[in-house]
DNA sequence: CGGGGTCTTGATTTCATTCAAAAATGGTGG
DNA sequence: CCACCATTTTTGAATGAAATCAAGACCCCG
């Protein structure tokens, strides 16, 4: 399992579980603790004045998220599926990050692996048509997703994906056929997923005409 | 090396310019300085494998662009004005970023004022419809934009819009001619700007219908 | 006073959303 | 184990919005 540079440094925490839709913070509120992801996967979320629902990343495990880099969260962060994970208290994850700072001399993969998804997740919406988003995605999370019979377990509801995307739901749905038809993907199930042909779907995330 | 506490924490750095294109570092390279911006406008810039170019922020004085979080730049930096800005080298920059998180207990606003653009940036370019798309960008630039006889410098080229805002050149153009003719900002020439209906604006970017 | 670039406008085409409905899935209780 | 229901997913057809295509206006600079 992936895990940060400064995990072990914590001593042994609490494990925790949460349900899928389960709140482990919101948006706006204090920065009291930062999570671990040690199983499942997370959403982060945030909705607007009126009622507009964006994802603007998917945590995995080994993900640390909610670092207090500013005062209050971000965005609001949620279980997508079963999740195990363990917290640190605000004020106890600062000392470490400060040592390892001093020690190693370099801000740390932990901010970096908060900022990395959401910064990507922009330049993934920023694209031209929904396949070349599908596959800028699907690229960004297939190798983080844990493997089973020889497929990856793909467990995002369709309408996550959509809200990730900023797509429609249903062009989620014809775009994953269209990758199968194309034979770029294998889908036998709704959340089980086989990469047939990496390099086409590359190609296709990078805006290559079809 | 010794120093009053009440020493300003960056000793007074070479002034520097670029002007309008000129690149300040490449997406990539070693972060070896960070830059901070004094005068002007700066936009960070991601080019895909196929070269599409989208912009993913835009710097204004006051911002320090090019932490080193990660080993390399995430995005290329050129400059969209007549640019004036100081940089310090990384170790410089590390050692007073951790000093001062020392003193004051908080991850400081530096990490967060260049993480936090780019962060609104995915937002906005995750909403429907040109409209919201171009009010909510609006929003986040206006108050940062000089001010100059009652109306706002506003220097950045349509095609720079678009590329932030995942749209065609013509798009913006019409988005900004319908928010002309409701009433919603002023617009004599290309780069003067005023606002006329805040609350309009706000509004049409938080996704209410017209 | 040109001339190259950016910007604006209009007409057309393309593509994604929307609307509507059917199929698949998962969970529950008999 | 199966029938039933609620939810999610998938599919198809129609609509609508933004990209593209093609000119023309404007602006800056020499």
């Amino acid at each position: 399992m992936h895990r940060p540079a400064t995990a072990p440094i914590f001593l042994a925490p609490i494990m925790r579980q949460a349900d899928p839709g389960e709140v482990l913070f919101l948006e706006g509120d204090p920065c009291e603790y930062v999570y671990e992801l040690r199983h499942g996967i997370a959403r982060g979320v945030n909705i607007s004045v009126e009622g507009e629902r964006q994802i603007t990343a998917f945590f995995f495990a080994g993900d640390q998220i909610g670092l207090p880099i500013a005062e209050a969260y971000r965005f609001t962060a949620e279980a997508v599926t079963e999740l195990c994970f363990v917290r640190y208290s605000r004020p106890c994850w600062i000392e470490v990050f400060i040592r390892s700072c001093c020690e190693q001399g370099r801000l740390l993969p932990s901010i970096c692996a908060e900022q990395d998804p959401i910064f990507r997740r922009g330049i993934i919406v920023g694209r031209y048509g929904v396949l070349a988003r599908i596959c800028a995605f699907l690229i960004s999370v297939i190798d983080r997703l844990p493997e089973k019979e020889g497929m990856r377990v793909f467990p995002l509801p369709r309408v996550d994906i959509a809200a990730y995307l900023a797509l429609a739901p249903e062009s989620v749905c014809r775009g994953f056929r269209q990758l199968r038809e194309m034979g770029i993907i294998a889908m036998p199930q709704r959340d089980r997923l086989r990469l047939e042909d990496r390099q086409g779907l590359e190609a296709i995330a990078s805006g290559a005409q079809i």
